[in-house]
RNA sequence: GCGGGUAUGGCGGAAUUGGCAGACGCGCCGGAUUUAGGAUCCGGUGGGCAACCGUGCAGGUUCGACCCCUGUUACCCGCACCA
């Protein structure tokens, strides 16, 4: 058979659309396969290559699965909401609305082409008013739990999209969207308490299957640190206290007697609280302006040179040993970790040490290992200038120590912090989700009721955002002027959106129940369906998106609305495709590949089988066309298998191949070692033509364990030797364990550990056996030749190794 | 700086987890076919004339090391003054 792709590809499509083959049915008695993949954004430049790996492992794990009796939940949706579209829809005068609907389209007709076996059925679309219902409920619930508060901050804000950014959103002090430097404003913004939930996150992963790597990017993510809470007495010029103390957090509390000063962030309230006892105020107050200009990012790369200013009117007292030391203020100590102050132990900790020298400090040591003369020494050893601590001789026992000696004082305490921050929720920005909040000035903020979600985004003609940041839809009197709903005054709609996250941190529920108008999903298909058995995606969402969607998900559990608190069972992920260049694909270098025209040349089944066997599915690999060529001439001779196929039963010198090469295929595709099961099959096909025929029952085996990968060409071949129903449900092929091994086999014989010769044996040869056969080959006997053999070793089935003097 | 990972032919990558390194594919070389090119088919392809040598580098453990241990270099990815 001639695999003539354009006609063929086209056919399936149409015939597994009609016949409904991939639909999921809910309740199914069958086990369950939820397989989930990160859907797209729907952007104007259409899918890449990248998105077709991307989605290329769980489909072909789904389809097996399916040909293996499972029930199978495979879908697709489109995460629509978020500033490209928008600032598109500036750019060509047009709305995001029209855009976000083509741009759907394309991404659809796309998807379609490659054959992927989405249930078509279970769409959903972040930007319809019937998703973002939930999205916006998910919020009010969350908002009814005291999850969500409003805060005056200074934030992250991007000045080219006008709109304010998470921290994870602007990373490295650049904008995660248009990759500007980012700068630092006071603005109102709506927080999600997630670090309420740190703790379930963190231990959440105890229960899930996730990559080692990505756990480990989420537990550093969340970054939980345990230490001590303690309290500094703050004294005035005379040395008397003045009623206040400042609250510390360490790690490492066995340093205290070491503390020879203190460092409070520029921002620290003290400065404004006691601005009266501080005669240096003005500098102090120049300094923090110096920092404020100062974004994150430029804070934490300055990362050498130490500055700061030290408090003139105000020192403070270490409660190890009631001796007075100065303050300082310093940008290198943090407002958004800890307490915003720390106790300094320069003798012990690098930055401290830094500052101590450049400012003239005392360097007391207390555990002995180091030279403080030449650097702060961080390891373990014995305590000494440390009072009752002295002669202690680990880290564990001194802060075991210190605590108890703390908690005694009624100073200090053991205290957890967590690297991770509230999410910052809003945008002001036109497309996302309305944030479903009425201000009123005599309630304050109030919730949308739930009957009248969804508060819609209204279709708006000019959604350029404000100079001052504000969102297009603080402009449309008819939006923000409302009644509040407890008191039913006049009152003011919040005009700002949900972050791109929103949408995408629930999504997977609601593909279990699309149309639900009453709930975000019937209770009874997620319990049936949840939790998603298997998530791919990529490594970039490890932490920002799947903590989120974590978080998400947690709260709904606490809240009785979803059956499990973790959502994704398993998490793997897959490596970027590179360009020819080696790379990252990118529109600027020019190296993208659009998978249409790979399917226009070869066809989907060709890109499709390229893109799993181009190298480790986890790995990053670069394009290459000539590759591309090899996966062709691959598929083409399996269609040329119709003219040497003939009969029925089995080819005895095929049989063993067969079932090794069954048993790969069915084990590395649950590995998702799809590289290696597609070159076992390339094999198996050399071997096919050297014997030179194969039996039908046999090429029907070959083109099943084919078929998730080349779905099209293999359903084509079925149809042409006589199959009625779909190859792509027919049952996956059974191998029998027994047959996998040949009945001979050939063995390397070593001798001193290098390879003399091979000998051939029956597989079932006893050691004696096996080692008088190596002797006997003539190589190994010259090799021999007037030594003495000292030791003999057989791994059956592997090796012979003589050991000869 | 901290954490994690990777390093194998000209290239992408295999290697049953300590047992014949280089499967499979690309590329390349030769042959067949073709007026020619392309496509296709057949054969070859780590290096070296050879003994042998070969998995970033230097050691070690072992009968035997790409795999384990110690040290080291380069690159990639996270996080980044986290107290």
């Amino acid at each position: 058979m001639k695999y003539e792709f354009n006609r063929i590809d086209q056919k399936w499509q149409d015939r597994w659309e009609k016949e409904g083959a991939f639909a999921a049915a809910d309740y199914s008695e069958k086990p369950k396969f939820y397989g989930l993949v990160e859907f797209p954004y729907p952007s104007g430049a259409g899918m890449h290559v990248g998105h077709i790996k991307a989605y290329s492992g769980l489909e072909v794990i789904s389809r097996k699965r399916r040909k293996q009796g499972y029930n199978v939940l495979f879908p697709i949706g489109f995460d629509a909401y978020g500033l490209p579209t928008e600032n598109s829809a500036i750019k060509f005068n047009t709305h995001p609305r029209i855009l976000t609907d083509r741009n759907i389209e394309k991404f659809t007709s796309q998807l379609k082409r490659v054959g992927f076996s989405f249930d078509w059925n279970r769409v959903i679309d972040t930007t319809d008013e019937n998703y973002y219902k939930w999205t916006q409920y998910i919020f009010r619930k969350m908002f009814d739990e005291g999850l969500v508060f409003r805060a005056k901050t200074l934030v992250n804000y991007c000045p080219h999209c006008k709109v304010v950014l998470s921290n994870e959103d602007s990373q490295g002090g650049k904008c995660d969207i248009c990759h500007n430097d980012i700068v630092q404003k006071s603005k109102d913004v709506w927080y999600l308490r997630i670090t309420q939930y740190a703790d379930k996150l963190l231990e959440g992963l105890d229960t899930v299957d996730y990559l080692p790597n990505v756990r480990l990017q989420q537990e550093n993510w969340i970054g939980r640190s345990t230490g001590a809470f303690a309290n500094f007495a703050l004294v005035d010029a005379d040395g008397n206290d003045i009623g206040e103390s400042l609250r510390i957090y360490t790690t490492r509390c066995d340093t205290m007697f070491g503390v020879t000063f203190m460092v409070i962030a520029p921002e620290h309230p003290i400065l404004e609280k006691y601005a009266d006892k501080l005669n240096n105020k003005a500098e102090l107050d120049a300094y923090k302006a110096e920092c404020a200009k100062k974004t994150e990012f430029e804070r934490t790369q300055l990362v050498k040179d130490k500055t700061g200013v030290r408090l003139d009117g105000i020192a403070a007292v270490n409660p190890a040993n009631g001796k007075q030391i100065p303050v300082y203020i310093s940008d290198y100590v943090m407002m958004g970790y800890g307490t915003g102050a720390i106790m300094a132990v320069p003798a012990h900790d690098e930055r401290d040490y830094e500052f101590a020298k450049k400012f003239g400090i005392d360097i007391i040591e207390v555990i002995k290992g180091g030279d403080i003369d030449k650097e702060a020494y961080t390891g373990d050893g014995e305590m000494v200038n440390s009072d009752f601590l002295n002669g202690i001789q680990t880290k564990k026992e001194a802060i075991a120590a210190m605590l108890k000696f703390l908690s005694e004082k009624g100073i200090g305490e053991e205290g957890v912090q967590y690297k991770m921050k509230d999410w910052a929720f809003n945008r002001q920005r036109y497309w996302g989700e309305p944030i479903p909040i009425v201000h009123c000035p005599f309630c304050g903020d109030v919730g949308v009721p739930y009957e009248e979600l969804p508060l819609k985004l209204p279709v708006l003609e000019n959604f350029v955002p404000g100079e001052g940041g504000e969102s297009p839809l603080a402009k449309i009197d008819s939006f923000v002027n409302c009644t509040c709903p407890k008191c039913g005054k006049p009152a003011k709609r919040e005009t700002d959106t949900m972050p791109q996250w929103a949408g995408s941190s629930w999504y997977f529920l609601r593909y279990i129940d699309p149309t639900n108008a009453d709930a975000l999903a019937d209770p009874e298909k997620l319990k049936y369906w949840l939790p998603v058995d298997w998530y791919n995606g990529g490594m970039e969402h490890v932490t920002r998106h799947m903590i989120y969607s974590r978080f998400w998900h947690h709260f709904l559990y606490d809240i009785g609305e979803v059956p499990t608190s973790e959502p994704y069972a398993k998490r793997t992920a897959q490596g970027l495709i590179l360009g020819s260049d080696g790379e990252k694909m990118s529109k600027s270098r020019g190296n993208v590949v659009d998978p249409n025209d790979v399917i226009d040349e070869y066809g989907a089944d060709v890109l499709r089988v390229y893109v799993l066997f181009m190298g480790d599915y986890a790995s990053a690999a670069p394009w290459s066309d000539s590759s591309v060529r090899g996966c062709k001439r691959f598929l083409d001779r399996v269609g040329a298998l119709t003219d040497i196929a003939a009969g029925r039963g089995v080819t005895p010198e095929l049989e063993t191949a067969f079932h090794k090469t069954i048993k790969k295929v069915t084990t590395d595709i649950e590995d998702m070692k799809f590289n290696t099961a597609i070159a076992a099959m390339m094999s198996l096909l050399n071997e096919i033509y050297e014997v030179g025929h194969i039996t039908l029952d046999e090429l029907e085996t070959f083109i099943s364990i084919l078929n998730p990968f080349a779905p099209h060409i293999t359903e084509e071949i079925w149809e042409m030797i006589g199959g009625k129903e779909l190859l792509s449900l027919k049952e996956w092929p059974a191998y029998d364990e027994a047959k996998t091994v040949d009945d001979t086999i050939e063995i390397a014989v070593q001798i001193c550990g290098k390879v003399k010769g091979t000998i051939t044996v029956p597989a079932a040869a006893a050691q004696a056996d096996v080692i008088a056969a190596a002797k006997a080959d003539a190589k190994v006997a010259a090799a021999l030749e007037g030594k003495t053999i000292v030791k003999e070793i057989y791994v059956p089935g592997r090796i012979v190794n003589i050991v000869a003097k």
